[in-house]
DNA sequence: CGGCGTGTTGTAAGCGCTTACACTCGTGCC
DNA sequence: GGCACGAGTGTAAGCGCTTACAACACGCCG
């Protein structure tokens, strides 16, 4: 029996009699054969890897992204590759001099990593299929959740319990990365203020950094105003949760003296009986994943954007004001 | 000029003369270009990659050691390829059959991960390094913290407030893997009640399965006793989180009803002031990428365990009994 | 002045696969 | 009965590197 025969039967190619297949595959499995995926990859030009490109490693946000592909990718058979990017600087060089992907990886997923279209075409030309989830990048699947819907159902939330002097904690400005989804909560923030006659108010918009300690101290500055918010929207959990640590040092009581919603249902919000706007973030890791598997197989994909739903959780910080 | 030469410029080989590898340098950058990591690996059999391996990819915990190990990884130029495996099948899978791991990587790192001396050892021969963080294996670099000494850290910590009936909320029982750090604690805790004349109580030790909802249900189970202890110890702060949680449910104030105290210092600890025995989860991953890599070079490592420090926190969360 | 060591470069044989192409051989058909 | 055909199999040429070994130039010593 020739290699040929060997490869076409193992990888389950046509033109292999039934008979010798079976031979091959009982033969395989005593023998603990596993073929070797660098020499594949050299010979075949796949490299069956998916890479995962995350701004940090370590928020409860990525990691569950990463946890939510890494299952897909796993259970399919890809090898799993991360790289953290801190800064735009360091992504830039990752998706222009894109040696560390080309040939290293037959597709890539974003995350929350906006591609500038010369970027996302150059890779698509040297045959890496491309995902994102949070964010969408010229024709390719991408996942994410409504951030406008996000950002209005925070202000009808908050306005609707009465409030008229709403905070707003947001990622802008001190962030690294090219990261648009502020951009967006904030634009539905502001739709929403308007359908209860308000308007945003520039001296409550105070950025967050997308961490506790940002969170805090964006709150402390807001508690600090001559006329503090009676309500605070945080665009994550992870600043609601520094907004919370403030006020419990200030002796300020959660849905009482100030309210405050987050975004994400992270796994401690109800510890703390966060209200917050929930999304699935494991499973948009997980879709992401799969629709990449699906391009890299050249299966028809459809390019329509996955919008990953989202929803409101009641909890104990918020109420009406005082 | 031959490829061979080439070759031997590009990877700082000795026997080039400098005027040849200056020259070759300059024409790489100049063409971008950048060597094939499969062809490279096909013919010399070293892959550049290594694999870490968690049972759980969310959890605080084994993301933080991740973001650790990543960073040291991406900086030294090697590949970083995470694999979670939920449960000990999957596991030993992974470490019998090890063809995942041969020729794929050149290194692992274990997290909590525990294996077995003939796999350490089977590994070791088909050229695979190891290191591990949070256990230890036969003949490789390891990292952890001294569980002995948390436990009985824990204990002094609770015993030495006055508490006489502390609960405790393990991992042990329920575990998937062969985990065996909630036995350490356990034994150091038994060590620590000793010092101050007290004893284990069995009935007052729940697993508690290291998460939110386990520490819940554990800590559910403690407070409906006849007798409720007045100060809890949960191995790890995410149990300590479920705690808090029923605490709260039940109008329990912490520290003040029931003295909550944790292990790791996740970085919700502090929002919760929780008190906690601060373990420095990153730079253990670290720490173990290093290794990792120095024996992967060849580079005499030390096999003595590097002990990582730990050190009580104390927030608000403990205090005297009633 | 020839042999020899040293430092540099070239040659070529793989590494373990994939795949285009050639080949064989039994069918069905005119 | 010869022929086209297609299914099944074998042959061999790479894929882009690494590395043992050969080759060469050069200066040195005996």
């Amino acid at each position: 029996m020739s290699v040929a025969t060997v490869s076409r039967a193992l990888r389950g190619l046509p033109n292999v009699a039934e008979s010798t297949r079976s031979r091959v595959l009982e033969v395989a499995t005593r023998l603990r054969y596993e073929p070797d995926p660098a020499a594949a990859r050299l010979a075949a030009g796949r490299t069956h890897t998916v890479i995962v490109v995350v701004p940090h490693l370590a928020s409860w946000y990525f990691s569950t992204v990463i946890a939510g592909a890494e299952a897909v990718c796993n259970e399919s058979g890809y090898e799993f590759l991360v790289v953290g990017v801190g800064n735009i600087a360091e992504c830039d060089r990752l998706l222009d001099e894109q040696y560390r992907i080309e040939r290293r990886t037959d597709g890539v997923v974003l995350v929350n990593i906006v591609a500038t279209d010369a970027q996302a075409q150059s890779l698509r030309e040297r045959g890496v299929a491309l995902s994102t989830v949070g964010t969408r990048a010229a024709g390719c699947p991408s996942v994410f959740i409504d951030d406008v819907e996000v950002g209005r159902l925070a202000a009808e939330t908050l306005a609707g319990l009465g409030h008229r002097r709403i905070g707003l904690i947001s990622g802008l400005g001190e962030d690294p990365l090219n990261f648009d989804v502020p951009k967006r909560r904030l634009a539905g923030f502001t739709i929403g203020l308007r359908e209860f006659g308000l308007s945003l108010d520039a001296t409550l918009v105070v950025g967050g950094n997308f961490g506790i300690d940002g969170g805090a101290e964006a709150m402390a500055h807001l508690l600090d105003l001559g006329e503090p918010p009676t309500a605070v929207f945080a665009m994550s959990d992870e600043m609601a949760f520094g907004a919370l640590m403030e006020m419990s040092r200030r002796g300020l009581r959660p849905g009482v003296d100030v309210s405050v919603l987050g975004v994400d249902d992270h796994e401690v919000a109800r510890v703390l009986s966060l209200t917050t706007i929930r999304q699935h973030v494991a499973s948009q890791g997980a879709a992401a994943a799969r629709s990449l598997i699906a391009v890299m197989a050249s299966t028809p994909v459809s390019l329509e954007p996955v919008i990953s739903p989202i929803e409101l959780v009641i909890r104990a910080t918020t109420g009406p004001p005082a």
